[in-house]
RNA sequence: GGGCCGCUAGCUCAUCGGGUAGAGCGGGGGACUUUUAAUCCCAAGGUGCCGGGAUCGAGACCCGGGCGGCCCA
């Protein structure tokens, strides 16, 4: 190559390439529009051809051929030299080659980045998942399909948050670092707050905080981030994930299971343009309304038991031998029938399907239901054998809470190290006095499955977490000191 | 945490009953005035994941470890 000029500081002018191609759809072979457009991305092909070339040319939109002819573009050697993967932008007239090919017949071009590696086979693309997940900028230009989930992906986050906002609903960010973990059973990560001697918790829901909102008068309110939870790496479990949780102050668990199924229906329909949807081999119609049944009763369809919360204990305990659950002594009914259900059942419903009337044992935020013992009134949505949402009406009455966060303390004590501690701050709120409210709990990363089809989670995570590949290096002295440098901190200041 | 499978050139993959490795693509050089994964010619490119062991000899066999995949807990 010859003399490597430095790239500009910018490239003004360009236009996408799919709106560049679009409306030449008509030029006949050999003809040109006199149309000129500038665009710029990526070579990803490339055919020399003596005194003419020919090269793919692609940026996030789409992909168009390059022409270039020895006597009339500009540096034509070099244009014929440039590697796969470099940048470039280049202006020119859209014509149709003789051989029918929509191009740009490039005048005047411009390197702005020259890539030092490949991007796979330019026909089988890069297939190691290692690779792929550890170097998604490579997996991004490599496989269309993965570009595509996540533009997905931001489609779906905005088209969520335009839907709350059109119900009235507000955003809001509640602390990510907590004193102390609360909102759901699960194990938090710990960090240590230096300027407070203490050690707090990133969060493993925002729930509590929200509902403190409820109280001062947010009646509608969401939050839509980034939840932790300390637990092991799997296909469908990663330690940091997104969570959609919204609250509406004076309405029920059926409301909010009717606001759930606009979010999904209505967000399949805008995006998918369908509620009609296959997920990994299971046809599914996310139009509402959803089927509502008790976890008793689909327990009872799918296993052939018939149970319920009323049998009592014994008899539950004797429904899991038969269908070989395994059950701990500490257990009652209500978490009996729950593994029951979680180990048989949740699995093999297609739905979507609402799965309602859960024990309270295993729901401590939710409000008690209101005719039926022992049961609260929460609800599950299922859609191809996964959970993608929970629904409460909201436990409100705070010595409720309080006994209820009592006993989960008391489970903690004895070894449940994913049971809730008593959140005094929290309760302090409900004692000022929360309104009826309904909530929901929606999740991201599940719902983009859901859409795309795809079975793990790792492939609507940009950059999911793995193991590392090599030693960790920071927590080294010399290590600390060049990333104190690296980030350009102010020295003495 | 347990079981099974995998790891060979930058990428995608071969090879073998143990005798120190090949192809396509990519990258380099050359030819080519309508290509579509262009084609053709030339040369280069390997710590066979890491560490041990048995063997005259190991990428292959044995042991340990790492990372990944699938399944189970």
């Amino acid at each position: 190559m010859s003399a490597t000029a430095e790239p500009p500081y910018r490239f003004p002018g360009t236009v996408a390439i799919a709106a560049a191609v679009a409306g030449h759809e008509q030029l006949a072979p050999g003809e040109s529009s006199g149309t000129v457009v500038t665009v710029a991305g990526r070579v990803m092909l490339s055919r020399p051809q003596g005194r003419l070339a020919f090269a793919e040319l692609r940026d996030w939109t789409g992909a168009v051929q390059l022409f270039a002819l020895a006597a009339t573009t500009e540096r034509f050697e070099e244009l014929t030299r440039l590697s796969l993967g470099d940048w470039i932008g280049c202006t020119g007239e859209v014509v149709r080659t003789k051989r029918g090919e929509l191009s740009v017949e490039v005048a005047t071009w411009t390197l702005l980045a020259a890539t030092r590696h490949g991007f796979g086979d330019k026909w089988r693309g890069v297939h190691d998942v290692d690779l792929r997940y550890r170097q998604r900028e490579v997996d991004l230009w490599a496989n269309e399909r993965v570009r595509e989930t996540f533009l997905l992906r931001s489609k779906v986050v905005a088209a969520i948050r335009r839907r709350l906002d059109a119900r009235g609903f507000v955003e809001v960010e509640t602390p990510v670092l907590q004193p102390l973990p609360g909102g759901a059973n699960a194990r938090p990560f710990v960090t240590h707050f230096n300027a407070l001697h203490a050690d707090f918790y990133l969060r493993v829901a925002p729930e509590l905080y929200l509902k403190r909102l409820v109280v001062g008068g947010f009646e509608r309110v969401y939050e839509l981030g980034r939840d932790f939870r300390n637990e092991g790496l799997s296909p469908r479990h990663n330690p940091e994930f997104t969570m959609l949780e919204a609250y509406q102050a004076y309405a029920d668990y059926g409301d909010m299971a009717e606001l759930v199924e606009d979010l999904v229906a209505g967000t399949a329909a805008e995006l998918l343009g369908t509620t009609e949807i296959e997920f990994q081999g299971r046809r599914v119609d996310l139009a509402p309304p959803w089927r509502r049944a008790s976890l008793a009763e689909v327990v009872s369809e799918v296993t052939g038991e018939e149970c319920d919360l009323a049998m009592g204990r014994d008899a539950l305990a004797a429904v899991a031998g038969r269908l070989g659950v395994e059950v701990d002594a500490a257990f009652g009914a209500g978490r009996i029938l729950y593994e029951i259900y979680e180990r048989t059942t949740e699995h093999e419903l297609t739905g979507p399907v609402h799965v309602m009337d859960y024990p309270v044992e295993v729901s401590p935020l939710v409000r008690a239901h209101r005719s039926k013992d022992g049961a609260v009134e929460r609800m599950t949505p299922i859609v191809g054998g996964r959970e993608i949402a929970e629904i409460y009406s909201e436990l409100c009455d705070p010595d409720v809470q309080r006994s209820r966060l009592v006993a989960q303390a008391a489970a903690r004590e004895a070894g449940d190290d994913e049971a809730m501690v008593v959140d005094e701050e929290f309760l302090r709120a409900l004692e000022h006095g929360m309104p009826p409210t309904g909530g929901i709990g929606l999740g991201i990363d599940r719902l983009v499955m859901l859409f795309a089809d795809l079975p793990t989670i790792r492939e609507v995570l940009l950059f999911p977490a793995l193991r590392l590949d090599r030693p960790a290096e920071l927590g080294e002295e010399d290590g600390e000191d060049a990333a104190s440098d690296a980030h350009g901190l102010a020295p003495g200041s």
